[in-house]
DNA sequence: GCTACATCCTCTAGTGACTCGAGGAGCAAG
DNA sequence: CTTGCTCCTCGAGTCACTAGAGGATGTAGC
């Protein structure tokens, strides 16, 4: 397996060089193994990673979440109850979001539609997302 | 149109009232009247727009794409080339994540159903998201 | 072999978006 | 009129980066 240094890692998953020192830093990536001349040595699973931790974070997961799905992923023989458990978290929160993304999709939509036809007037991005709310604090 | 005190915004909006001070600060939402005692004085649309920042925030727009959308609202009467922009920015955001969410999304149900049979062997959590670039780096 | 020049190293400090705590004032109930 | 809650401001702390200083290393051309 070919080793890549952290500039080529960085390229090929999107992570910056600093953020993934940041990452190693925090124990959210292995410290990599390095050359003669103290220079971090990446494979092709370190990138996979970082590719993961990339959109993970772009979904707006925070890093105790990834470090969570991670370590499901290092640990596959661990207790199930506690996989389980993590992956049902993080499903709802994937639900969540996805049903607030869809909302605010319909409303963006309307807008550009409205928008083709010459006027913005009312719009109601606000309310869209205002609305969806789970209790509806109502004044009077 | 009744007014309320920060603290019954904030169970109302979600919004804590430290964040809604920090607000108002940084201008997102504007500095209410205030009562003889010197206490914030809210009004429905002050709850309205308080939502609608935190359903945004939780959705992972950032501060400067609220603006954005609140100014799309405030100034209904502006260049419609501009609101169109701003809205279809926001759109192709908001779909990337969609997508990117059902493929976790789907994943995640996968471990789930694998745990109930007693098994986490193959959790590919990582693949799922990783391969899921625009350009796969690919490596030797 | 030597000089450019990019890339890497560590470390410290700054940013965005909150979040917390100190220290003090307002106000409603007992 | 005191107890206790909420509010005020202000400064500092947190999280997840991001930028910069100052220096070493690696590589390409001469």
């Amino acid at each position: 397996m070919q080793e890549i240094s952290i500039g080529e890692a960085a390229r090929h998953s999107g992570v910056k060089p600093p953020t993934i020192r940041y990452y190693e830093q925090i124990g959210l990536l292995p410290a990599p193994p390095r050359t003669e001349g103290n220079r971090r040595l990446y494979d092709a699973t370190d990138l996979r990673r970082l590719a993961f931790i990339r959109h993970a974070r772009e979904l707006g997961f925070e890093i105790d979440a990834i470090r969570a799905l991670l370590f499901l992923q290092d640990a596959p023989n661990q207790s199930c109850a506690a996989a389980d458990e993590i992956a049902r978290a993080r499903l709802a929160e994937v639900e969540h979001r996805m049903s607030c993304l869809a909302a605010l999709k319909t409303e963006l939509e309307r807008m550009i539609r409205e928008c083709a036809c010459g006027r913005v007037a009312d719009c109601r991005v606000i309310e869209t997302l205002a609305d969806h709310t789970h209790q509806h604090g109502r004044l009077a």
